[in-house]
RNA sequence: GCCGACGUAGCUCAAUCGGCAGAGCAACAGUCUUGUAAACUGUAGGUCAGGGGUUCGAUUCCCCUCGUCGGCUCCA
């Protein structure tokens, strides 16, 4: 018989004997369409490779996750090969997989304009079309140089293999045990189109690429440093079928619809006067509001979670922020100071030192503690002006802050209720779909305080995050400054997430401040201090909620909760009756008595997202009723006008969407 | 802060290759009194983001500043 030996692999759990020289595309009899790679022992193969005795193996279909990222991965060396075909001189930095799509990094003379990337869109539907073969061949360092000696960057990869450096997107291009250059081979000539170091694995062939799109560029900097020379990025997207792509785009179109930056100036809720500089918000009337019920419901809320309210002023000499070590730490972030009778002051960019102060105003006894302090805290950051955004990214903002002061024993339940505490808030405010983050310190030498206390801290966050049985996804080297955190992630209607509430242990600042109380024993002990931000920021929050609702607050939230509709002007009198008797129930009710056409009315209504509309004309009135119309259009015609505004005041009471 | 795009009426957008700035909606006034998403007519509204420059003349070309948008970096 012949000499090629037999290999034994593992397919779909069963034994096979297979002939050597077999592909893992031949082994899974894949199309290169619906499966589009091969996990080999849990590694991910190119089809193309011959399969290794003992392998067990399995498909990556192509709406995996896996396939996806390779369906991307891959589509970003088919836009590098477009770039490249249409700007010679583009060299190439780096192109991964991310989230929904891929990008690529490339240094160009200038920038690319909206028609270059439809320009290179185009070229890119060829080489989809052409077929080209994505061909796998290991190279030498040595070679790898010599053959990318025009690519600086991919040279620069060349030298960090093996390195550390994994966080940046590198070890895409460089991450394998070898050195890996893929040709791009033109189907029909074998003639080679194209090559770049890559790790791979890839698509088939391009025609293995089923949709994607080039979204947009813009300025990177290389392997992510400000200090490095800055690249221009182009991102695109890339999915396993036309229908997902059209889902995916459906979903930022949504995402764009909601945005409230628009929804903000569309309903009136609040502005960014370019008079008073960037990032700093006012409230309208309608936001105002919303505003009001938001901070009404969370103080009550912490009044009965046993919390002290307090207040404290938007500036302070520097002397605090020293004790703090926020002007040593921090001072970027800070706005600058201001000259008074000889001394610096400064806005507060936190709260907690001032909390710190009003603890240490008198002596502290064991007995009251756990000591909450709460307080809706102004404070000013100078966010950099690149990143300012809507009300997610502002200078000026009111934190709803508080600082918990415990025992070390106290600690692990107080986290426990704490947690539970704020996932309760913030389901009342619509919000039910959580995953927890605990960041925590690394090497860097940013982290002050013993590596004990941020163990004992660490660990005590993690049981709290345990027991409330959410999923807790590890962020190692997120922690502030002076302890690890749990932030809370809640995803939106949309499926977007949020990182609102943090929850920090602070061994750190009770020692700067020499905080004390008096123990049972008579002793001197030191607190340890909780931070905790429920919304984040009350704007960030309102922001949020904006998106999470699409500007249809619930009645209890809502700006206007019911607008009275008269069919014709006549009829105005017998609403603004309904109206007096609604507002003594506590309704916020507003009659339309404009010169406007009923169906002119409906629409004002509908578009201001008002919930409920009640109608009357002559039949309403003649039977002491009233007609609902709801946000999705249905009516409810004749109902008496207690039963209407009994039906109102129970749904905003309960909090209930409508 | 860095790279790029952009800034015209309250909003959404036209126009001017350097020669008196235009529409819809909103606002205001009047007419009309209507049963579930836009009645009709009229009026008013602009230092074309701000400042400087080039020019006989700048909203238009150039520079600076401010602001917005998309990225990067950052986000205690």
């Amino acid at each position: 018989m012949s000499a090629v030996p037999e290999l034994r692999i593992t397919l779909a759990g069963a034994e096979r004997v297979v002939a050597g020289g077999t592909t893992y595309g031949d082994a899974l009899e894949a199309d290169g369409r619906s499966v589009i790679a091969a996990r080999a022992n849990g590694e991910l193969k190119d089809l193309a490779a011959a399969v290794s005795e003992g392998d067990v193996i399995e498909p990556v279909p192509v709406g995996s996750a896996d396939g996806r990222a390779i369906v991307r991965h891959s589509t970003a060396h088919v836009m590098a090969q477009a770039v490249q075909e249409i700007f010679p001189e583009a060299r190439l930095g780096i192109g991964p997989p991310v989230e929904n799509g891929f990008y690529y990094d490339f240094d160009v003379k200038s920038p690319f304009t909206p028609d270059d990337l439809k320009r290179v869109e185009k070229r890119m539907r060829e080489i989809v079309k052409q077929g080209q073969l994505f061909s796998r061949r290991a190279v030498s360092d040595d070679d790898a140089r010599a053959e990318l000696a025009a690519e600086p960057y991919k040279l620069e990869l060349i030298g960090l293999k093996g390195g550390a450096g994994s966080d940046d997107g590198a070890d895409v291009e460089v991450g394998g045990a070898e050195l890996t250059i893929y040709d791009n081979l033109d189907p029909k000539t074998g003639e080679l189109c194209w090559k770049d170091l890559c790790r791979g694995p890839h698509v088939p062939t391009t025609r293995s690429i089923p949709a994607f799109k080039l979204m947009r560029s813009g300025g990177a900097y290389w392997r992510g440093s400000e200090k490095n020379p800055q690249l221009q990025r182009i991102y695109g997207t890339a999915w396993e079928s036309r229908e997902r792509q059209d889902e995916y785009l459906h979903l930022l179109e949504e995402a764009e619809k909601r945005d409230h930056r628009k929804l903000g100036a569309e309903l009136d809720l609040f502005s960014f006067p370019d008079e008073l500089g960037s990032g700093l918000p006012v409230f309208h009337p309608k936001g105002g509001v919303i505003r009001r019920v938001m901070e009404d419901y969370s103080r009550r809320r912490h009044e009965e979670g046993g919390y002290s309210f307090v207040n404290t002023p938007h500036i302070t000499k520097g002397h605090l922020y020293e004790t703090s070590g926020h002007l040593h730490w921090y001072k970027d972030g800070m706005f600058p100071a201001m000259e008074l009778e000889g001394a610096e002051y400064y806005l507060k960019p936190m709260n907690c030192p001032m909390h710190n102060l009003i603890f240490k105003s008198r002596g502290r006894s064991y007995r009251e503690l756990p000591q909450r302090f709460f307080e809706f805290g102004s404070v000013y950051r100078y966010e950099k002006s690149g990143v300012i955004h809507g009300l997610t990214r502002v200078r000026g903002m009111t934190q709803d802050d508080a600082h918990i002061y415990c025992t070390r024993e106290q600690m692990q339940d107080e986290l426990k209720s704490l947690l539970n505490f704020v996932l309760q808030l913030l389901k009342d405010y619509g919000l039910d779909d959580f995953y927890l983050e605990l960041s925590t310190r690394d090497d860097s030498d940013k982290f002050i305080g013993t590596a004990e206390n941020w163990e004992t801290a660490t660990e005590a966050l993690r049981q709290a995050a345990i027991s409330s049985g959410l999923e807790l996804v590890p962020d190692p080297g997120g922690a502030a400054f002076y302890g690890p955190k749990i932030s809370v992630q809640a995803k939106d209607a949309i499926g977007r997430s949020w990182q609102l509430s943090t929850i920090q242990v602070d061994f750190n600042l009770p020692e700067r401040f020499e905080l004390e109380y008096q123990a049972a024993d008579g002793s001197r002990q030191r607190p340890i201090m909780i931070h905790r931000a429920l919304f984040g920021s009350i704007e960030r929050f309102f922001g949020v909620l904006v998106e999470h609702y699409a500007g249809a607050f619930p009645p209890w939230l809502a700006p206007v909760q019911v607008v009275g509709i008269p069919i014709a002007e006549a009829h105005a009198p017998y609403l603004h009756d309904l109206a007096k008797k609604a507002r003594e129930r506590g309704i916020r009710i507003e009659v339309d008595a404009s010169d406007d056409r009923m169906q002119k009315k409906i629409r004002n209504a509908q578009k201001s997202k008002v919930p409920f509309m009640l109608l009357a004309g002559d039949e309403d009135i003649a039977n002491g009723a009233v007609s609902f119309r709801f946000r999705n259009g249905e009516q409810r015609n004749g109902v008496p006008i207690e039963d209407a505004i009994d039906e109102i005041v129970s749904a905003i009471e309960r909090r209930v969407q409508v």
